[in-house]
This record gives C-alpha cells, sequence and structure tokens, in this order.
DNA sequence: GCATCGTATATAGCGTTGCTAGATTTTCTA
DNA sequence: TAGAAAATCTAGCAACGCTATATACGATGC
C-alpha cells in the first residue's frame, strides 16, 4: 500500500515538473519576442534557454503555433485582471475612462504579448463553447461597462472592444503619432460615455 | 541619329516589360495569399507562377517584405479610391454610413489584402514625408468626413479609423459573431454622425 | 556580318527553419 | 536487481529566404 501512495507522490511531482517547464517555455518565448520579435522565437533557441532538446517542446505544445498559442492565452489572463481591476477601482468620473486606459496601457506595455493575442490566427470564434475562459472573462470585463445601459450590451461592448483594439494595432504598428494619443482617448471615452439607449438623446444647441 | 531613337525605344520597351512583370508579381503574390494564406507565398511558388527564377524577384524587390509592401501599398491604393467614391457618391443619410460600409465591405472582401496591408511591420509613421501617398491619400478620405464639424478633424478620423480597423480585424480572426455586424455598424454610425463640436450635446430624455 | 561587351537570367548551393523517426538514456516497477 | 516503460536526445528531412557564380542573350561598334 505504501507503493501506491508513493507511486501518487511521484507522479504528482512529475505533473508539478511538467507544468513547470511548461511555464518555463512560455515565460521564455514572451521574453525573447518581447526583446527581439516573434521572428527570434524559434524552437531551437527555445530549447536552447530551457536546456532541452526541441522535441521536448513538442511533448508540451504540439507545434510552434501552439506555443504562441499558450502566451497569447496567458496575455488574455492578464488583461483580463487588468480590466477587472480598472473597473472595480471605481476611478472617479467613470469607470469607462479607467477600462480604456487600463487596455492600452496594457497593449502599449507589452506589444509583442499584445500582437500575438491578435495576429495569431487562433481562430477563436468567441461564442464557441471551446473558447479558452480567458478570453470569455477578458471580454466580460468590457461587457460589464455597459449592462443596463443600453439595450444591447453585447453590441456596444463589441464595438468599444474593436475601438480599443483598433487604437491600440495603430499606435503599435506606429501608423498613430503618439502626440495626439490622449486626445484620442478622451474622444473615445466622450462617445462611450452616453451610450444611446433610448433615454438619451443627441441635440444641437446654441 | 536614328540609332539614338532605337535606343530610346528600346529602353521604353524594357522598361514596360520589366513594370509588367512588377505587376505580375504583386497579382501572383495577392491571388495565393488570397486563395491559401501569405503563409503559401513562397519565393520558389512565386518564380514558378510568372515562369522566371528566384532572383528575378529580387531583381525587382528587395526581398520577400519587399514583395509583400508592394501589395500592401496597392491595398491602399484601392482603398483609397473605394472610400473616395464612397464618400462621393452621397447617399441620403450621411457620408459616415457610406464610407464605413465600404471600408468593412473592402475588409471583408478581400481578407488577406486587407492583412498584410495592416499586419506587416511596414512602420510607415503616416507623419512622416517618406509614407507612400497612397497611404496618405486613403486616410485623407476618412478626414474629409470630419472637415469643419469638429475642432480637431485628426483626432476624430483617427478614432474613426481605429474604430473601423478594430471592427474589420476582430471580424477577420474571428473574433466577432458575424450575426450582429449589422447592429455594430449601425451603433458606429450613430457614434460618429454626432461629433461633439460644441453645438451639440446629449441629455437625457423620457 | 561579326566580334565584343554589358545586361539579364539561370543554376546551384548556403544557412536556418519547423518538425520527426529512431536510438538512447533515465526512471519506475515487480 | 532485471526488465518494462517513460522520458529524452541525436540526427536528419524537406522547405524556406537569400545569394555567389556561371551562362545565355541582346545591343553596340567596326
Amino acid at each position: 500500500m505504501a507503493t501506491k501512495l508513493a507511486a501518487n507522490r511521484i507522479a504528482e511531482r512529475k505533473l508539478r515538473d511538467r507544468q513547470a517547464r511548461r511555464a518555463q517555455i512560455i515565460i521564455a518565448a514572451r521574453r525573447i519576442a518581447e526583446l527581439e520579435g516573434w521572428s527570434s522565437v524559434t524552437l531551437r533557441r527555445l530549447s536552447d534557454e530551457i536546456s532541452y532538446s526541441q522535441p521536448v517542446l513538442y511533448a508540451h505544445f504540439g507545434s510552434r503555433d501552439g506555443i504562441l498559442a499558450a502566451v497569447a492565452v496567458e496575455g488574455f489572463r492578464e488583461l483580463g485582471l487588468a480590466l477587472e481591476k480598472a473597473r472595480k477601482r471605481v476611478k472617479r468620473g467613470g469607470t469607462v475612462e479607467s477600462v480604456a486606459a487600463a487596455y492600452l496601457g496594457f497593449a502599449a506595455s507589452s506589444p509583442a504579448l499584445y500582437e500575438v493575442m491578435f495576429s495569431l490566427s487562433l481562430t477563436v470564434p468567441f461564442d464557441d463553447p471551446s473558447t479558452p475562459p480567458e478570453l470569455r472573462f477578458a471580454f466580460s470585463q468590457l461587457m460589464e461597462l455597459f449592462q443596463g445601459q443600453s439595450s444591447k450590451p453585447e453590441v456596444l461592448s463589441e464595438l468599444f472592444w474593436a475601438s480599443l483594439h483598433g487604437i491600440a494595432e495603430l499606435t503599435r504598428t506606429k501608423r498613430f503619432p503618439p502626440s495626439r494619443q490622449k486626445e484620442r482617448v478622451r474622444a473615445l471615452v466622450e462617445l462611450f460615455n452616453f451610450p444611446r439607449d433610448g433615454t438619451t438623446q443627441m441635440v444641437k444647441v446654441r
């Protein structure tokens, strides 16, 4: 019987080791990408960093894309937490502004991570039940902003997400001059702070 | 003297041939990408399609990225023309709606083309004088929409561009369910049809 | 018309990539 | 401690972007 217990502990230890190494790979990939770009994240380089041979990487993730996907999911996890924090620590003047700042701050501080979260052809249909919970959680934080304010919270939060993503992406790829970033965010917040739910109307005044 | 003229004509013909082949390469790359994705656009495949050897590709574009960049610029050219058309043929109810539809229609009908226009690390700072005119023209079409309406047309048009780009991108990568697309666009148009220029105000009604 | 020279094009190969089959070592079990 | 099983490595394949070198071609001068 003691052998059974020992076998259990061994299996547990193996699992721990396995997970630790998996995390190590993800961290290494992320670090290299952030420093030198994703094209520098090669399997040989990675296997070198973790001091294992290449096939070990395939035991954890089925392919190079599998590694990128794992990094992306980790990115969504962190983004979700950052948005939740920004939403709950209600800054006076509206949560929309706080969440927008948190989103763009995240994208700006980890450009390579943000890049792989979207440029990857993960093809996660979002609605699908197979969508990783990290993704759903991150989006749910955006949806919370418009709950009850509008007749269609999904539509408004999707549009909000799209706007944030567009700003993040065009900033990351240097299409937007950084000089006007503050004004862009201010305009964005103004637009989304007044959703048209039937009880709000825009009128001309003079 | 006749020899001089002949030499001229020969040089012209060579230039024409060269440009024709250049266009051929761009068209082939675009077609392959649209059918099988950009990873299938290899130099061997391209040289095969145009019935020339690989080094010829390097005589035209310095590298594979050079080919992608050329395709991207062509994409911006077409996008600019499409936006101009949508803006000038004023559909009743506002040009914003028309331009938005044209933009998203372009992105949806040529996803690979749209992808390379932005996912490429062209790193074109936009403001820079070295920015291709095709890019500037396309953006100018968006800026036209908000000229005079707002105190800061650049900010509003950049925000509009970002929103459109976000929708296009999240749709292309299957993050958005296509079912709500119409509503998303409607909400977008509503938001941007009422820029806050000091003569418009949002009020609660009941 | 022919030799010559320069340009255009092709051949062949280098180094690196993602990935994998088969050998080998390590670890557990009985 | 012997043998089974799992884990890991070695070595190599095909395909990639790219380029040095060789060859064929076309224009030019006598």
